[in-house]
DNA sequence: AATGAATGAGGGTTCATTCAT
DNA sequence: GATGAATGAACCCTCATTCAT
């Protein structure tokens, strides 16, 4: 890729983060390209439609899950690493919905993103094995399952007033439900 | 009202309960209108925008739930009331999305949606209060805690593919993360 | 016509009126029909269209007219008559913009407008020959030419802030271009 | 301006011309772009609204009066030049009666009207100054009032059968009126 | 590869007028 | 006579996407 393409790329992908951070989840690509400051040509070179650039958008926020995922993995404490897996999840969903759309879809549009939800799925699956190995998770919850969980808690805490008193409550209602039946 | 009135909000109305039950819900006014045989200017009559057609739509489950809360309440066992109640509430909000969005929401535009909320919560109050003086429900989760959650838990399900087995499995996590901390 | 017809009529004046004084001259049949609490069809059955209705309201105004007219032509000095006269038509024109457009049409759709147009003019066409023949005003100025001329001139003052200090200014340039020819 | 906008702005223009022209002052703008074979949304892109696009058709004609008026500021004789000036405005507010709208508005939404707007008046208020050291203009006139009172003349002779016959006498009445008084 | 003007389907909403009640 | 619900043409404007420059 040419260097100037690369920077347009990132670009795009900056002031589109932007505005959903600043709660606009319409994603005009016009709007973005002129705040980008680029044609809307440019954009749709990059991103032939909205999906597929909400799904770029996601990749990174993605690796960063799975990179949290494994290092969950390698710490000592299996259940700890969960709880931290799913707090980290749900903040990153909060922090961007669009993020959380594709977190919980179950139809890829990009080959991409269904690697990297395989990889997520992976590492969340060895932690819930070992978590439960122990006794302290429930043995009919997967890997998917918690991704759903998480952003239907997303989606409680959102239509809340979104403030972390519910973000936190709601988590600890999810991880208490995670545990065995007693 | 005239009787030729109340024959077209029906009739919107039930047009509008098909559309959003065969997936679309864009919930468009001309459509709408189309489908049901009349003109787009009484659609506008009788819901002057698309949050009064979905709080029209939602006020008969409202209802039903109000009821439903109701009877829990008059039971013996709290805990079971509560648990009926949660499950009748999810059955309802994944039949309807619409409704579930009504029921999350916090702004409602018509007056008599906020009334029905108020007694909904007013009755699942009452069911908490007594389930957590029995020692069965944690302090800390409020009747309109439970709305979102419920919500939140149809989004799971919904992003699953929508089966049973999905609902009673995150109900049941929901219900756990319910109970007071070990 | 039955008294429940006439206070019909006479509201639906009445609220006409104040809506045009209040500065909205769209003049919707509906919205009057609501605020004289009457329904549309009323207003309607009373008065066919919106210029039908306009023509019933410049009825009372013409009136008044032709009476200063009448008045005007009696007094002994036929020139301050038709200055009197100019001003007070320029006065009723700004308060009433909707009585400027009659005054100054040519096709009326009432008969009655039409009468009293001609009434008007007729007191007008007295008031002119009188004064003419003093030499105070020009001859090649009509009793029509004049209700033009002080509809242009209500325009003017209307495009300016419409206060009274343009209007007396802009008549005065009228008044004095009546004049004959030096 | 690429060479394509700048011929479908030249297209809009000239539809709008002629439906104004011919007695259409609704100046739609979904009819112009049908007319003009273009697109609503180029329509839009040019002339967010209405009165954007009436400025615009009234750009060239303000251009042509502003002219005259220098011209006629530039001549010997004031009030020669004065009356000249006045004679063109009002046929070119005769011509074009969107013109005449934006000519008597005080509300510009385009800082270009404005601009040319206050360059016409420059140039007026220089001519009257001059007629008024003659002693050949009374003192209480400005340039804005003169531009009301051409378009409120424009308005008399409208309502007339807008003949030259009223357009020469009633510019010859407002002619006569900014005489000093006697 | 970038640009941004153009497209036009598509959705929104209003309101003068009719007509069943 | 009165009512006001219903009508639907008509207008508004946006925005995802294409393609000439």
């Amino acid at each position: 890729m040419r260097a100037d393409a690369a920077r347009n790329r990132a670009r795009v992908l900056r002031v589109a983060r932007e505005q959903l951070a600043a709660g606009d989840d319409s994603l005009q690509l016009n709007t973005i390209a002129r705040l980008a400051g680029v044609g809307v040509g440019t954009v749709y070179r990059h991103f032939p439609n909205r999906h597929a650039l909400l799904e770029a958008l996601s990749a990174e926020r993605f690796q960063q899950l799975v990179d949290e995922a494994r290092a969950a993995a390698a710490a000592e404490d299996a259940l700890a690493g969960l709880h931290r897996m799913l707090r980290f999840s749900l903040a990153r969903a909060l922090d961007d919905p669009g993020f959380a759309a594709v977190l919980e879809s179950s139809g890829d549009s990009e080959a991409r993103t269904s690697v990297m939800k395989a990889e997520l799925d992976g590492a969340v699956t060895e932690l819930l094995d070992r978590a439960r190995r122990s006794g302290a998770i429930r043995g009919d919850i997967e890997a998917d399952d918690l991704r759903r969980l998480i952003c239907g808690i997303q989606h409680a805490v959102r239509s809340g007033d979104g403030t972390s008193r519910y973000a936190e409550l709601y988590l600890d209602v999810l991880i208490e439900g995670l545990r065995p039946a007693r």
